[in-house]
RNA sequence: GUCCCCAUCGUCUAGAGGCCUAGGACACCGCCCUUUCACGGCGAUAACACGAGUUCGAAUCUCGUUGGGGACGCCA
Protein backbone atom coordinates (compact mmCIF):
# COMPACT_ATOMS: atom_id res chain seq x y z
CA UNK A 1 0.00 0.00 0.00
CA UNK A 2 1.05 3.53 -0.98
CA UNK A 3 2.29 6.12 1.92
CA UNK A 4 -0.06 8.90 2.54
CA UNK A 5 0.80 11.42 5.49
CA UNK A 6 -1.28 14.71 5.81
CA UNK A 7 -1.24 17.94 7.61
CA UNK A 8 -4.38 19.17 8.75
CA UNK A 9 -3.97 22.79 10.71
CA UNK A 10 -6.79 24.24 11.91
CA UNK A 11 -6.88 28.01 10.32
CA UNK A 12 -6.66 29.93 13.67
CA UNK A 13 -3.35 31.64 13.94
CA UNK A 14 -0.41 31.72 11.63
CA UNK A 15 2.16 29.14 10.43
CA UNK A 16 4.61 28.53 13.75
CA UNK A 17 7.44 26.20 14.45
CA UNK A 18 5.63 23.00 16.27
CA UNK A 19 3.16 23.31 12.91
CA UNK A 20 5.78 23.62 10.76
CA UNK A 21 7.72 20.86 12.23
CA UNK A 22 5.07 18.73 12.25
CA UNK A 23 4.31 19.55 8.58
CA UNK A 24 8.04 19.01 7.39
CA UNK A 25 7.89 15.68 9.09
CA UNK A 26 4.83 14.42 7.57
CA UNK A 27 5.74 16.07 3.98
CA UNK A 28 9.24 14.03 4.07
CA UNK A 29 7.77 11.23 4.82
CA UNK A 30 5.86 11.10 2.45
CA UNK A 31 8.27 11.99 -0.14
CA UNK A 32 10.89 9.27 1.37
CA UNK A 33 8.52 7.01 0.72
CA UNK A 34 6.93 8.25 -3.01
CA UNK A 35 4.00 9.15 -0.77
CA UNK A 36 1.34 11.14 -1.09
CA UNK A 37 0.97 14.64 1.02
CA UNK A 38 -2.53 15.56 1.32
CA UNK A 39 -3.25 19.17 3.67
CA UNK A 40 -6.46 19.59 4.90
CA UNK A 41 -8.00 22.56 7.01
CA UNK A 42 -9.85 22.26 9.83
CA UNK A 43 -11.84 24.71 9.81
CA UNK A 44 -14.94 23.37 11.70
CA UNK A 45 -14.39 26.50 14.61
CA UNK A 46 -16.34 28.72 12.51
CA UNK A 47 -15.88 31.06 14.84
CA UNK A 48 -11.88 31.30 15.36
CA UNK A 49 -11.16 30.32 11.81
CA UNK A 50 -10.50 33.05 8.96
CA UNK A 51 -9.55 33.15 5.45
CA UNK A 52 -6.23 35.26 6.60
CA UNK A 53 -4.76 32.15 8.89
CA UNK A 54 -5.50 29.86 5.79
CA UNK A 55 -3.59 31.94 3.91
CA UNK A 56 -0.76 32.41 6.20
CA UNK A 57 -0.39 28.95 6.49
CA UNK A 58 -0.28 28.37 2.93
CA UNK A 59 2.59 31.25 2.84
CA UNK A 60 4.61 29.58 5.47
CA UNK A 61 4.86 26.51 3.56
CA UNK A 62 5.21 27.36 0.47
CA UNK A 63 7.93 29.74 2.01
CA UNK A 64 9.78 26.43 3.24
CA UNK A 65 9.05 24.62 0.31
CA UNK A 66 6.55 21.99 1.54
CA UNK A 67 4.37 21.68 -1.51
CA UNK A 68 1.57 19.08 -1.06
CA UNK A 69 -0.03 16.59 -3.38
CA UNK A 70 -3.55 17.20 -2.58
CA UNK A 71 -5.67 19.48 -1.63
CA UNK A 72 -5.88 21.70 0.59
CA UNK A 73 -9.41 19.85 1.56
CA UNK A 74 -11.90 22.47 3.98
CA UNK A 75 -13.56 20.34 6.40
CA UNK A 76 -16.62 23.14 6.04
CA UNK A 77 -17.20 21.65 2.28
CA UNK A 78 -17.60 18.28 4.00
CA UNK A 79 -20.61 18.65 6.27
CA UNK A 80 -22.38 16.50 3.71
CA UNK A 81 -20.16 13.64 3.97
CA UNK A 82 -20.06 14.25 8.57
CA UNK A 83 -23.82 14.17 8.39
CA UNK A 84 -24.07 11.11 6.40
CA UNK A 85 -22.11 9.10 8.43
CA UNK A 86 -23.71 10.65 11.54
CA UNK A 87 -26.95 9.82 10.21
CA UNK A 88 -25.84 6.17 9.49
CA UNK A 89 -24.00 5.85 12.74
CA UNK A 90 -27.71 6.75 14.82
CA UNK A 91 -29.67 4.25 12.71
CA UNK A 92 -26.81 1.53 13.28
CA UNK A 93 -26.95 2.53 16.87
CA UNK A 94 -23.50 3.43 16.98
CA UNK A 95 -24.11 6.93 18.61
CA UNK A 96 -27.39 8.32 20.04
CA UNK A 97 -29.10 12.08 20.78
CA UNK A 98 -28.17 13.22 24.24
CA UNK A 99 -30.31 16.18 25.69
CA UNK A 100 -28.09 16.98 28.63
CA UNK A 101 -27.51 20.70 28.09
CA UNK A 102 -24.01 22.24 28.56
CA UNK A 103 -24.99 23.98 31.98
CA UNK A 104 -26.00 20.63 33.50
CA UNK A 105 -22.61 19.08 31.60
CA UNK A 106 -20.77 22.00 33.63
CA UNK A 107 -22.46 21.31 36.60
CA UNK A 108 -21.69 17.90 36.43
CA UNK A 109 -18.11 17.78 35.56
CA UNK A 110 -18.17 20.81 38.33
CA UNK A 111 -19.16 17.97 41.30
CA UNK A 112 -16.89 14.94 39.97
CA UNK A 113 -14.01 17.02 40.01
CA UNK A 114 -15.09 18.22 43.74
CA UNK A 115 -14.89 14.15 44.69
CA UNK A 116 -11.43 13.89 42.95
CA UNK A 117 -12.78 12.15 40.08
CA UNK A 118 -11.81 12.58 36.12
CA UNK A 119 -14.75 14.64 34.38
CA UNK A 120 -16.69 12.52 32.30
CA UNK A 121 -20.39 12.24 30.82
CA UNK A 122 -22.82 10.59 32.76
CA UNK A 123 -24.31 8.51 30.11
CA UNK A 124 -27.85 9.46 31.04
CA UNK A 125 -29.26 9.41 27.37
CA UNK A 126 -26.88 6.27 26.57
CA UNK A 127 -28.98 3.69 24.57
CA UNK A 128 -28.74 0.49 25.85
CA UNK A 129 -30.97 -3.14 25.11
CA UNK A 130 -33.64 -2.49 27.62
CA UNK A 131 -32.69 0.80 29.66
CA UNK A 132 -35.86 3.03 29.48
CA UNK A 133 -34.63 6.54 28.00
CA UNK A 134 -36.07 9.93 29.82
CA UNK A 135 -38.67 11.66 27.90
CA UNK A 136 -36.53 14.25 25.85
CA UNK A 137 -37.09 17.86 27.15
CA UNK A 138 -39.17 20.02 25.05
CA UNK A 139 -37.59 22.63 23.33
CA UNK A 140 -34.24 21.34 23.59
CA UNK A 141 -32.20 20.31 20.23
CA UNK A 142 -29.71 17.77 21.38
CA UNK A 143 -26.22 16.95 20.21
CA UNK A 144 -25.18 13.28 19.22
CA UNK A 145 -22.83 11.40 21.27
CA UNK A 146 -20.53 8.47 19.99
CA UNK A 147 -20.99 5.18 22.00
CA UNK A 148 -17.80 4.31 23.48
CA UNK A 149 -17.18 0.89 24.26
CA UNK A 150 -17.63 0.43 28.10
CA UNK A 151 -14.79 -1.99 28.75
CA UNK A 152 -11.49 -3.17 27.56
CA UNK A 153 -8.38 -1.61 26.43
CA UNK A 154 -7.59 0.40 23.42
CA UNK A 155 -3.69 0.15 22.72
CA UNK A 156 -1.30 0.92 19.56
CA UNK A 157 1.90 1.24 18.88
CA UNK A 158 3.12 4.96 18.55
CA UNK A 159 5.61 5.21 15.86
CA UNK A 160 7.26 7.56 18.30
CA UNK A 161 6.07 6.43 21.91
CA UNK A 162 5.87 3.34 21.01
CA UNK A 163 3.16 0.94 22.89
CA UNK A 164 0.43 3.47 24.64
CA UNK A 165 -2.72 1.75 26.27
CA UNK A 166 -5.55 3.35 27.61
CA UNK A 167 -8.76 1.86 29.50
CA UNK A 168 -12.04 2.70 28.04
CA UNK A 169 -13.36 2.97 31.91
CA UNK A 170 -11.24 6.30 31.06
CA UNK A 171 -13.30 7.52 27.80
CA UNK A 172 -16.88 8.84 28.43
CA UNK A 173 -18.96 9.21 25.10
CA UNK A 174 -17.93 11.83 23.18
CA UNK A 175 -19.76 14.39 21.42
CA UNK A 176 -19.52 14.06 17.44
CA UNK A 177 -22.22 16.40 16.23
CA UNK A 178 -22.82 19.60 18.04
CA UNK A 179 -26.85 21.02 18.58
CA UNK A 180 -27.07 22.85 15.07
CA UNK A 181 -25.54 19.86 13.50
CA UNK A 182 -22.33 20.82 12.84
CA UNK A 183 -19.66 17.92 13.46
CA UNK A 184 -16.72 18.31 16.16
CA UNK A 185 -13.33 18.08 15.98
CA UNK A 186 -12.58 14.28 16.85
CA UNK A 187 -15.22 13.29 14.04
CA UNK A 188 -14.42 15.25 11.72
CA UNK A 189 -10.42 13.81 11.63
CA UNK A 190 -11.62 10.19 11.63
CA UNK A 191 -13.95 10.66 8.98
CA UNK A 192 -11.21 12.78 6.94
CA UNK A 193 -8.23 9.88 7.76
CA UNK A 194 -10.59 7.12 6.74
CA UNK A 195 -11.93 8.65 3.40
CA UNK A 196 -8.37 9.99 2.46
CA UNK A 197 -7.20 6.83 3.20
CA UNK A 198 -4.37 7.99 5.42
CA UNK A 199 -1.83 5.34 6.57
CA UNK A 200 0.43 7.38 8.99
CA UNK A 201 -0.68 10.11 11.45
CA UNK A 202 2.09 12.06 11.96
CA UNK A 203 1.06 15.16 14.37
CA UNK A 204 1.57 17.06 17.75
CA UNK A 205 2.05 14.79 20.98
CA UNK A 206 -1.12 16.81 22.25
CA UNK A 207 -3.46 14.76 20.47
CA UNK A 208 -2.21 11.41 22.50
CA UNK A 209 -5.24 11.48 24.47
CA UNK A 210 -7.67 11.93 21.30
CA UNK A 211 -6.40 8.93 19.85
CA UNK A 212 -7.99 6.02 21.98
CA UNK A 213 -11.46 7.90 21.16
CA UNK A 214 -10.45 8.29 17.14
CA UNK A 215 -9.43 4.62 17.11
CA UNK A 216 -12.47 3.73 18.75
CA UNK A 217 -14.94 5.53 16.20
CA UNK A 218 -12.75 4.19 13.59
CA UNK A 219 -13.48 0.84 14.27
CA UNK A 220 -17.44 1.38 15.25
CA UNK A 221 -16.79 2.17 11.09
CA UNK A 222 -15.32 -0.57 10.25
CA UNK A 223 -12.48 1.41 8.85
CA UNK A 224 -9.27 0.40 8.96
CA UNK A 225 -6.79 2.05 11.74
CA UNK A 226 -3.72 4.32 10.43
CA UNK A 227 -0.37 4.51 12.12
CA UNK A 228 0.76 7.27 14.86
CA UNK A 229 3.41 8.99 15.00
CA UNK A 230 3.11 11.55 17.90
CA UNK A 231 5.74 14.25 18.30
CA UNK A 232 6.67 16.11 20.96
CA UNK A 233 6.52 19.48 21.68
CA UNK A 234 8.79 22.44 21.19
CA UNK A 235 10.12 24.18 24.18
CA UNK A 236 10.50 27.90 23.98
CA UNK A 237 14.31 28.94 24.38
CA UNK A 238 13.25 29.46 28.20
CA UNK A 239 11.93 25.60 28.34
CA UNK A 240 8.61 26.97 28.43
CA UNK A 241 5.68 26.13 26.41
CA UNK A 242 5.39 28.45 23.32
CA UNK A 243 2.11 29.95 23.01
CA UNK A 244 0.99 33.19 21.53
CA UNK A 245 1.97 35.87 24.30
CA UNK A 246 5.10 33.73 24.65
CA UNK A 247 7.75 33.15 22.17
CA UNK A 248 5.46 32.02 19.27
CA UNK A 249 5.98 33.27 15.79
CA UNK A 250 5.02 33.04 12.37
CA UNK A 251 7.63 31.19 10.04
CA UNK A 252 7.45 34.26 8.01
CA UNK A 253 8.51 36.13 10.66
CA UNK A 254 11.97 33.98 10.82
CA UNK A 255 11.83 35.22 6.79
CA UNK A 256 11.37 38.75 7.97
CA UNK A 257 14.32 38.56 10.29
CA UNK A 258 16.95 37.34 7.46
CA UNK A 259 16.77 33.94 7.96
CA UNK A 260 16.89 31.45 4.85
CA UNK A 261 14.11 28.93 4.80
CA UNK A 262 16.89 25.74 4.13
CA UNK A 263 18.37 26.88 7.02
CA UNK A 264 15.17 26.62 8.90
CA UNK A 265 14.35 23.42 7.58
CA UNK A 266 17.63 21.66 8.68
CA UNK A 267 17.49 23.49 12.14
CA UNK A 268 13.91 22.20 12.24
CA UNK A 269 14.47 18.87 10.57
CA UNK A 270 17.23 17.93 13.34
CA UNK A 271 14.95 19.81 16.38
CA UNK A 272 13.86 15.85 17.66
CA UNK A 273 15.13 14.18 15.00
CA UNK A 274 18.85 12.97 13.93
CA UNK A 275 20.88 11.23 11.54
CA UNK A 276 24.16 9.86 13.37
CA UNK A 277 26.37 12.84 13.64
CA UNK A 278 24.62 14.76 10.74
CA UNK A 279 24.14 18.20 11.40
CA UNK A 280 24.55 20.32 8.01
CA UNK A 281 22.42 18.48 5.06
CA UNK A 282 20.20 19.20 2.31
CA UNK A 283 15.98 19.28 2.11
CA UNK A 284 16.85 16.61 -0.58
CA UNK A 285 19.55 14.54 1.84
CA UNK A 286 16.54 15.08 4.98
CA UNK A 287 13.81 13.58 2.65
CA UNK A 288 16.05 10.31 1.64
CA UNK A 289 17.05 9.79 5.21
CA UNK A 290 14.34 10.15 6.72
CA UNK A 291 12.63 7.87 9.20
CA UNK A 292 10.36 7.58 12.23
CA UNK A 293 12.24 5.46 14.13
CA UNK A 294 14.82 8.27 15.14
CA UNK A 295 12.10 10.83 16.51
CA UNK A 296 12.88 11.69 20.10
CA UNK A 297 9.85 11.50 22.13
CA UNK A 298 11.05 14.02 24.45
CA UNK A 299 10.36 17.67 24.09
CA UNK A 300 13.03 20.26 22.77
CA UNK A 301 14.15 23.15 23.14
CA UNK A 302 14.18 26.10 20.74
CA UNK A 303 17.37 27.32 20.19
CA UNK A 304 18.16 30.32 18.21
CA UNK A 305 22.21 30.11 18.12
CA UNK A 306 22.46 26.93 16.52
CA UNK A 307 19.61 28.18 13.79
CA UNK A 308 22.01 31.42 13.87
CA UNK A 309 25.27 28.88 13.16
CA UNK A 310 22.94 26.94 10.34
CA UNK A 311 21.69 30.65 8.44
CA UNK A 312 25.30 32.12 8.86
CA UNK A 313 26.78 28.82 6.95
CA UNK A 314 23.54 28.82 4.45
CA UNK A 315 24.57 32.56 3.22
CA UNK A 316 28.17 31.34 3.09
CA UNK A 317 26.84 28.61 0.70
CA UNK A 318 24.31 30.31 -0.91
CA UNK A 319 24.86 31.89 -4.94
CA UNK A 320 25.42 35.68 -4.70
CA UNK A 321 22.62 36.30 -7.10
CA UNK A 322 20.18 34.89 -5.29
CA UNK A 323 21.07 36.90 -2.08
CA UNK A 324 21.47 39.89 -4.23
CA UNK A 325 17.44 39.33 -5.50
CA UNK A 326 16.83 38.82 -1.14
CA UNK A 327 19.27 41.77 -0.09
CA UNK A 328 17.79 44.56 -2.84
CA UNK A 329 14.10 44.92 -1.23
CA UNK A 330 15.98 44.56 2.14
CA UNK A 331 18.15 47.30 0.87
CA UNK A 332 14.80 49.13 -0.19
CA UNK A 333 12.96 48.88 2.72
CA UNK A 334 16.19 50.47 4.59
CA UNK A 335 15.80 53.65 2.22
CA UNK A 336 18.87 52.60 -0.02
CA UNK A 337 18.61 52.75 -3.81
CA UNK A 338 20.93 49.99 -5.26
CA UNK A 339 23.39 51.45 -7.80
CA UNK A 340 24.69 49.82 -10.59
CA UNK A 341 28.31 50.31 -9.37
CA UNK A 342 29.58 48.56 -6.95
CA UNK A 343 27.76 45.02 -8.67
CA UNK A 344 25.36 44.12 -5.42
CA UNK A 345 26.46 40.50 -6.31
CA UNK A 346 30.32 42.09 -5.70
CA UNK A 347 29.80 43.51 -2.27
CA UNK A 348 27.82 40.39 -1.03
CA UNK A 349 30.33 38.18 -2.25
CA UNK A 350 32.61 39.74 0.10
CA UNK A 351 30.33 40.26 3.24
CA UNK A 352 27.96 37.22 3.36
CA UNK A 353 30.70 35.21 5.07
CA UNK A 354 30.47 37.63 8.34
CA UNK A 355 27.12 38.07 8.42
CA UNK A 356 24.50 36.14 10.31
CA UNK A 357 21.53 36.81 8.93
CA UNK A 358 20.34 39.13 5.60
CA UNK A 359 19.13 41.97 7.68
CA UNK A 360 22.85 42.14 9.00
CA UNK A 361 24.13 41.30 5.80
CA UNK A 362 21.83 44.31 4.22
CA UNK A 363 23.13 46.58 7.25
CA UNK A 364 26.24 45.85 6.56
CA UNK A 365 26.63 46.73 2.92
CA UNK A 366 24.16 49.52 3.07
CA UNK A 367 27.30 51.81 3.12
CA UNK A 368 28.31 51.12 -0.61
CA UNK A 369 24.94 52.65 -1.87
CA UNK A 370 24.13 55.63 0.69
CA UNK A 371 26.50 58.29 1.76
CA UNK A 372 27.09 58.53 5.56
CA UNK A 373 28.73 60.12 8.29
CA UNK A 374 31.78 58.31 10.36
CA UNK A 375 31.17 59.16 14.42
CA UNK A 376 32.91 61.70 15.25
CA UNK A 377 35.07 60.26 18.31
CA UNK A 378 35.96 56.97 16.20
CA UNK A 379 37.45 59.50 13.22
CA UNK A 380 39.24 61.43 16.52
CA UNK A 381 40.49 58.18 17.16
CA UNK A 382 42.04 56.55 14.22
CA UNK A 383 42.87 59.08 12.23
CA UNK A 384 46.48 60.42 14.06
CA UNK A 385 48.49 62.59 13.73
CA UNK A 386 51.02 60.22 12.39
CA UNK A 387 48.63 58.75 10.32
CA UNK A 388 46.90 61.78 8.56
CA UNK A 389 49.98 62.96 6.28
CA UNK A 390 50.04 59.04 5.42
CA UNK A 391 46.06 58.97 4.19
CA UNK A 392 46.94 62.15 2.19
CA UNK A 393 49.95 61.01 0.52
CA UNK A 394 47.73 57.89 -0.02
CA UNK A 395 44.59 59.84 -1.52
CA UNK A 396 47.04 60.91 -4.24
CA UNK A 397 48.30 57.64 -4.94
CA UNK A 398 45.02 56.55 -5.22
CA UNK A 399 44.46 58.84 -8.31
CA UNK A 400 47.13 57.02 -9.97
CA UNK A 401 46.87 53.25 -9.76
CA UNK A 402 44.74 51.04 -11.71
CA UNK A 403 41.38 50.23 -9.24
CA UNK A 404 41.74 47.04 -8.13
CA UNK A 405 42.60 44.92 -5.05
CA UNK A 406 45.63 44.44 -5.92
CA UNK A 407 47.04 48.00 -6.57
CA UNK A 408 45.32 49.33 -4.03
CA UNK A 409 46.68 46.66 -1.52
CA UNK A 410 50.25 47.88 -3.56
CA UNK A 411 49.56 51.34 -2.64
CA UNK A 412 48.75 50.86 0.93
CA UNK A 413 51.73 48.49 1.62
CA UNK A 414 54.13 51.38 -0.33
CA UNK A 415 52.86 54.21 2.11
CA UNK A 416 52.74 52.44 4.80
CA UNK A 417 56.31 51.40 4.15
CA UNK A 418 57.18 55.24 3.30
CA UNK A 419 56.33 56.41 7.03
CA UNK A 420 57.28 53.59 9.00
CA UNK A 421 53.58 52.41 10.08
CA UNK A 422 52.35 49.55 11.01
CA UNK A 423 48.85 47.99 8.77
CA UNK A 424 46.39 48.77 10.96
CA UNK A 425 47.56 52.42 11.39
CA UNK A 426 46.36 53.24 8.01
CA UNK A 427 43.69 50.35 7.80
CA UNK A 428 41.17 51.53 11.01
CA UNK A 429 41.07 55.08 9.36
CA UNK A 430 40.00 54.14 6.09
CA UNK A 431 37.58 51.52 7.72
CA UNK A 432 36.28 54.66 9.36
CA UNK A 433 36.52 56.93 6.63
CA UNK A 434 34.78 54.66 4.06
CA UNK A 435 32.10 52.23 6.09
CA UNK A 436 32.14 53.95 9.70
CA UNK A 437 32.49 50.76 10.86
CA UNK A 438 35.85 49.20 12.57
CA UNK A 439 35.47 45.83 11.81
CA UNK A 440 35.09 45.36 7.86
CA UNK A 441 36.75 42.45 5.48
CA UNK A 442 40.11 43.25 4.33
CA UNK A 443 40.81 47.09 3.69
CA UNK A 444 42.27 46.51 0.20
CA UNK A 445 39.20 45.13 -0.67
CA UNK A 446 36.49 47.27 1.13
CA UNK A 447 38.15 50.64 -0.89
CA UNK A 448 38.57 48.47 -4.44
CA UNK A 449 35.01 47.70 -3.91
CA UNK A 450 33.66 51.51 -3.95
CA UNK A 451 34.30 53.96 -7.01
CA UNK A 452 37.15 55.26 -6.99
CA UNK A 453 35.53 58.88 -7.02
CA UNK A 454 33.18 58.19 -3.69
CA UNK A 455 36.95 57.16 -2.25
CA UNK A 456 38.58 59.86 -2.73
CA UNK A 457 35.36 61.90 -2.37
CA UNK A 458 35.25 60.64 1.43
CA UNK A 459 38.90 60.52 2.09
CA UNK A 460 38.68 64.70 1.08
CA UNK A 461 36.43 65.52 3.62
CA UNK A 462 37.79 63.99 6.71
CA UNK A 463 41.37 65.13 6.01
CA UNK A 464 41.09 68.79 5.33
C1' G B 1 -7.84 15.16 41.35
C1' U B 2 -7.74 11.21 37.34
C1' C B 3 -5.44 9.44 32.96
C1' C B 4 -1.42 9.69 29.33
C1' C B 5 3.55 11.03 27.92
C1' C B 6 8.67 12.39 28.94
C1' A B 7 13.79 12.30 31.61
C1' U B 8 22.15 11.71 28.53
C1' C B 9 26.76 17.97 28.73
C1' G B 10 23.64 25.00 29.43
C1' U B 11 20.99 23.56 24.45
C1' C B 12 20.06 19.91 20.16
C1' U B 13 21.42 15.00 20.21
C1' A B 14 24.42 9.70 19.35
C1' G B 15 23.48 5.47 22.18
C1' A B 16 18.58 -0.10 20.91
C1' G B 17 23.31 -5.04 27.63
C1' G B 18 29.61 -5.41 26.90
C1' C B 19 32.33 -1.19 21.04
C1' C B 20 31.02 4.14 26.67
C1' U B 21 37.15 5.95 31.50
C1' A B 22 29.58 8.15 27.21
C1' G B 23 30.54 10.35 20.83
C1' G B 24 29.03 14.75 17.63
C1' A B 25 27.01 19.79 17.05
C1' C B 26 25.65 24.86 18.97
C1' A B 27 27.01 28.15 22.82
C1' C B 28 31.01 29.36 26.26
C1' C B 29 36.52 29.53 27.29
C1' G B 30 41.74 29.15 25.48
C1' C B 31 45.34 28.88 21.44
C1' C B 32 46.62 29.38 16.11
C1' C B 33 45.71 32.11 11.50
C1' U B 34 45.34 37.58 10.72
C1' U B 35 45.24 44.23 8.50
C1' U B 36 40.29 44.95 12.62
C1' C B 37 36.08 41.80 13.04
C1' A B 38 34.42 37.46 11.13
C1' C B 39 35.56 32.79 8.61
C1' G B 40 38.72 28.65 9.22
C1' G B 41 41.95 25.24 12.24
C1' C B 42 43.27 23.13 17.04
C1' G B 43 42.14 22.33 22.15
C1' A B 44 39.59 22.59 27.05
C1' U B 45 35.29 22.63 30.44
C1' A B 46 30.68 20.09 30.57
C1' A B 47 25.77 15.00 31.03
C1' C B 48 23.48 9.23 31.74
C1' A B 49 17.58 12.88 37.68
C1' C B 50 17.38 9.50 42.20
C1' G B 51 16.59 4.51 44.45
C1' A B 52 15.90 -0.58 44.16
C1' G B 53 15.96 -4.92 41.05
C1' U B 54 17.30 -8.37 36.66
C1' U B 55 22.30 -9.77 34.76
C1' C B 56 28.92 -12.09 34.93
C1' G B 57 28.00 -6.98 33.05
C1' A B 58 22.98 -1.43 32.55
C1' A B 59 22.97 5.17 29.94
C1' U B 60 20.53 0.99 27.66
C1' C B 61 15.67 -3.97 30.60
C1' U B 62 11.85 -3.90 35.11
C1' C B 63 9.64 -1.45 39.27
C1' G B 64 9.35 2.73 42.34
C1' U B 65 10.47 7.96 43.64
C1' U B 66 11.16 12.84 42.08
C1' G B 67 10.75 16.43 38.44
C1' G B 68 8.62 18.30 33.79
C1' G B 69 4.76 18.28 30.10
C1' G B 70 -0.04 17.06 28.04
C1' A B 71 -5.25 15.83 28.32
C1' C B 72 -9.88 15.68 30.84
C1' G B 73 -14.82 21.35 25.94
C1' C B 74 -21.36 21.43 21.98
C1' C B 75 -11.88 24.19 20.70
C1' A B 76 -8.88 22.04 17.32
Amino acid sequence: MSIRTRFAPSPTGFLHIGGARTALFSWAYARKHGGTFVLRIEDTDVERSTPEAVQAILDGMAWLGLDYDEGPYYQMQRIERYQEVIADMLARGLAYYCYTSPAELEAMREAQRARGEKPRYDGTWRTEAGKVLPVPPPGVKPVVRFKNPEKGLVTWRDLVKGYIEFDNEELDDLIIARADGTPTYNFCVVVDDWDMGITQVIRGDDHVNNTPRQINILKALGAAVPQYAHLSMILGADGQKLSKRHGAVSVMQYDENGYLPEALINYLARLGWSHGDEEIFSVEQFCAWFDLDHITPSAAQFNTEKLNWLNQHYLKVADNSRLAELIRPRLAARGVTVTAAPALEAVIALYKERSVTLNDLSDAIKVYYTDLQPDQQLLDTHITAEAKPALLELAERFRQINWDTAAVSAAIKEIIAKHGLKMPKLAMPMRVILTGQTQTPSVDAVVALFPRETVLLRMARHLK
